[in-house]
DNA sequence: GGCGCTCCTTGATGCGCATCAAGGCTCGCG
DNA sequence: CGCGAGCCTTGATGCGCATCAAGGAGCGCC
């Protein structure tokens, strides 16, 4: 849970300059942030944290990958986000006096830099511009966090897997003509992450295939009628 | 969408001041905040916003009830929150350049203050302290989502409606051994809230009724044996 | 008082999706 | 090459919950 290790601090200063929240930081204030930063290695499948953990900072990923999910009283999880390199998790727990509720596990071997509350606090009083920056990373998180629960409770588990594959190809290629869309990990936890299991997971994939909406192999799937995927309701 | 009348400006001012979001401030730059916000007489069953309208502030409830929900393409609507006295919604919003993607209607006659994107950007420049309620204000609302997330993807009805009970329960008394909850609208909404139909909602209570575990009377419900109710799975 | 309104309950039916249980497929490793 | 471990698919079955369709039950209003 806490840091094994920390390297190359100026490695580490240097990713921290090229995020969105930390642009346009004066190198001496880059310097303090770097000073309560840590980086992390993590293999694949170790637990970065467990709920109940106490929270004192954020994380980012540098490479690797990370998912975030709940563990049920009888077991089972339920992914809530796989988080990709350039992006933080447990931002919003900082702010409250509370352990964290979810765990977050490394999908990858990953690098993270763990960025302490201390520091954050400190930049908040220092600079509004900070300030703005966080406030609208959380808004962010907010606002897709309220999709989610509109996907999960209007939305049937195609409608979710057609949004989910026509949301990726968009992200990927800044157009709408890029026509495959890799999955970032197994089947199974984006499965989760849709809030399917992986057998109707793997049945959805059947019909949108049968339907010659898509094609599959592997994690590719190819996106083969995007204007009729999109209106394909089951 | 844009406040009809905004009478007594002192009144307003006052309630501001007793929120835990604008305490502490000196009069000054609460004179400031006031001048930013309207006062806005809604009647029961108006619409607030609509999804997709511009967000240019935030919303108090000063008295009334307010409800946010979403509306999928069929015109069926699903529960977000129910917004109470005292509480504050649309923040995260003014954040992003985006519009609304929820719709918000009073469920009674209400009042609500208004306050505008504006003075609440300027209070961010002025005052770090400002800025970390506000962060911790986004950062609970965070955290709530994720609540309600879990319990949609890993509980069952039953389940929700049992843990609505107790949490209300909770809250009402400080202490847990106050045993009745009063829904705070129709059960229509609340079942909505908690993502289940009417019907099912009445027969999940009609179960618990059988089960010697509450009783019910319009919308008082009595909580007959809080452990045994903590532990019922159905 | 009776009429219509809104809100809630109850019953019958069926769909969406989970669950359980076997297989395939692929890839690494002895 | 063969064997096993992950990962994915496919099939059979059934449960949770929505949906559709009628009733009550309270309540204001003519």
């Amino acid at each position: 849970m806490v840091p094994p290790v920390s390297k190359p601090k100026v490695q580490a200063q240097a990713f921290l300059a090229s995020l969105p929240l930390f642009k346009e930081l004066a190198p001496s204030e880059l310097e303090r942030i770097a000073a309560g930063t840590a980086a992390i290695n993590v293999p694949r499948g170790e637990i970065i944290f467990n709920r109940g953990d106490p929270c004192d900072g954020f994380h980012f990923v540098v490479y690797g990958q990370v998912k975030l999910a709940f563990i049920s009283a009888e077991g089972s999880e339920k992914v809530v986000e796989i988080v990709a390199p350039g992006y933080s998790f447990g931002e919003a727990l900082m702010f409250m006096e509370k352990p964290y509720i979810l765990m977050a596990q490394a999908l990858a071997d990953s690098m993270l830099l763990h960025v302490s509350k201390n520091v954050v606090f400190a930049e908040i009083e220092r600079d509004p511009k900070f300030s703005r920056k966080m406030l609208a990373g959380l808004s962010r998180r907010l606002h897709g966090l309220i999709s989610d629960v509109e996907a999960y409770s209007l939305q049937s588990g195609t409608e979710r897997v057609v949004g989910y594959l026509l949301r990726q190809d968009a992200h990927e290629s800044g157009e709408f003509d890029r026509y495959v869309v890799t999955l970032p990990t197994s089947k199974a936890i984006v499965a989760s992450r849709l809030n399917v299991t992986p057998e109707h997971f793997s049945r959805i994939l059947h019909d949108l295939i049968q339907a010659r909406l898509i094609a599959v192999e592997g994690r590719e799937i190819t996106i083969l009628d995007p204007e009729r995927l999109k209106n394909y309701h089951g």
